[in-house]
DNA sequence: CTTGTTGGCCAACACTTGTTGGCCATCACC
DNA sequence: GGTGATGGCCAACAAGTGTTGGCCAACAAG
C-alpha cells in the first residue's frame, strides 16, 4: 500500500515549471485536480462509507474522469489512504496546568472534529473497513498515547486510561457527528465541555480505583 | 420495510403440522433453516458491515441457496432488519439503589455486547448504512431513553444525559468490539467497571453542571 | 516546426452484486 | 394413489464496480 504522501502517477524529474522555488517543490498543473480530488473523496467518504462511495461519484464530484483517479492515487485504497491522512494537532498536554488537561482534550477534539470531515469519514469507514480500523488504532498508538504519556506518570497505566479517553471523545464524536443522535447534536459545545471534561480529566489524572 | 418480526414469505394460512399448540405458533418446517440464515447474517453482519456481506456468502454460512434468503426475508434490507432486532433489556434503574445505577449500567451493557454479536453487527453497520443509524435511534429514543427517564426526575434533562451515557458506553464498546484497540480489548472487565461506573454515575445523577 | 511530455477523456473488460423465474423433490392430506 | 402446497436449487438477468489501455489536445523544449 502507498504511503498516504506519495501518488502513483509518474516520477516528477524534470519541474515542468522551471527551478524549483524556495517556497517548496514545484507546483504541477495538476495539482488542483488532485486537490479537488481528495476533496470529493474526503467528502464522499464522510457521506456514505468506503464501499458505497464509488471512484465514479468522487470523479463526478471533482467534474474530471474516473480513470484519473486511478492514475493519481493508484487504486480506491489509495484513495482512501491519502484522503484520510489525519494529525490530530493534540496539544503538549505536559506543557498545561495539570486541572485543566480533561477540558482542553475535549475542547480541541470538539473543534477538530467539526472544522475536518476527515474524522467522520475516517471513523465511518473504520466500522466496516479492516484497513479503516487499523488506521484508526494507528492514530491511537502513535498521537493519542504519546499525548497521554506526557501527564501519566506511570508507563504501565498509559494505555488504559488513553483507550477510556479515546472511548469518551470517540464515542461522543459516533454519536454526534456519524449516527447523529439528536440528543447529542443538540448539546451546546460547553455543556459537552462541562460533561465531558471532568470525565476525561479523571481518566488522565484520577489514581488508580 | 417490513417489520423485524414478519417475514416477506408467503403467508401461513394453514398449518402443514395440525392445529397450533399451546406453546405457540405452529412450527414449520423451514424454521430452522430461517433460523440458519438469521445465524449466519448476524455473523456475517458484525464481521463485514452491510455492503461486504453478501447474500451469496451469508447463504454459504447458512448451507443453503441464495435465492431462499429472497424467499423468506424479501430483500437484503429485510433480511439486516431482522436479523439486527434488538431487546437491549435494560433493567429497571428505579428498582435499583440510586448510588449503584452507574455500576449496573456498565456491567449489564458489558454482558450485553459481548453475548449478543447483533450489537456489534448493528454499530457496524450503522456507521455507514442510513437505515442501520436510524436503527440505531430508534434504539437509543425508545429503549434508553425510557430507562434514563426512570431515574432522572427532571424530564428536559432527560436526552442530554442519555446521550451523554449513550456516547461512553458505546464509545467503550466501539473500541473494544469494533475497532478492537488493543489496550480497550485488554482491560478487565472489573476495571472497565471501575473506571465506567462513576462516570455514567454521574452522567445521570449528578446535578447539572 | 518538430518532438516529447503532461493532463485528460472514452470505451471497454472482468467481475460481483441483488434479484428473479422456473424446475424438481418431498410430504400431508383427500 | 392422486394432489396440492411447501422447501429447495439452478441458471440467468441487469446493473454497477474497480480497473485498464488507447487516443487526443495543449503546451514546453530543441
Amino acid at each position: 500500500m502507498p504511503s498516504p504522501t506519495d501518488s502513483t502517477a509518474p516520477a516528477d524529474t524534470t519541474s515542468p515549471t522551471g527551478p524549483t522555488g524556495p517556497t517548496g517543490p514545484a507546483a504541477r498543473r495538476s495539482d488542483a485536480t488532485r486537490a479537488a480530488i481528495l476533496d470529493a473523496a474526503r467528502e464522499r467518504f464522510a457521506a456514505d462509507g468506503y464501499e458505497r462511495a464509488t471512484i465514479r461519484a468522487i470523479a463526478k464530484d471533482a467534474r474530471i474522469d474516473p480513470s484519473m483517479v486511478m492514475r493519481y492515487y493508484g487504486s480506491k485504497e489509495g484513495l482512501f489512504a491519502a484522503a484520510v491522512a489525519v494529525d490530530l494537532r493534540i496539544p503538549d498536554l505536559a506543557a498545561l496546568p495539570r486541572a485543566t488537561v480533561g477540558e482542553t482534550l475535549v475542547r480541541h477534539f470538539l473543534a477538530q472534529w467539526r472544522e475536518n470531515e476527515v474524522l467522520t469519514a475516517l471513523f465511518r469507514v473504520a466500522a466496516s473497513n479492516p484497513a479503516g480500523a487499523e488506521r484508526t488504532r494507528g492514530l491511537f498508538r502513535d498521537q493519542l498515547l504519546p499525548a497521554v504519556r506526557r501527564v501519566c506518570p506511570d508507563p504501565e497505566q498509559v494505555p488504559a486510561r488513553a483507550a477510556l479517553v479515546a472511548a469518551q471523545l470517540l464515542g461522543f464524536g459516533l454519536t454526534r457527528f456519524v449516527l447523529r443522535f439528536p440528543a447529542a447534536v443538540e448539546l451546546h459545545d460547553e455543556e459537552v465541555v462541562a460533561w465531558l471534561g471532568p470525565t476525561v480529566q479523571r481518566y488522565l489524572t484520577a489514581p488508580h480505583p
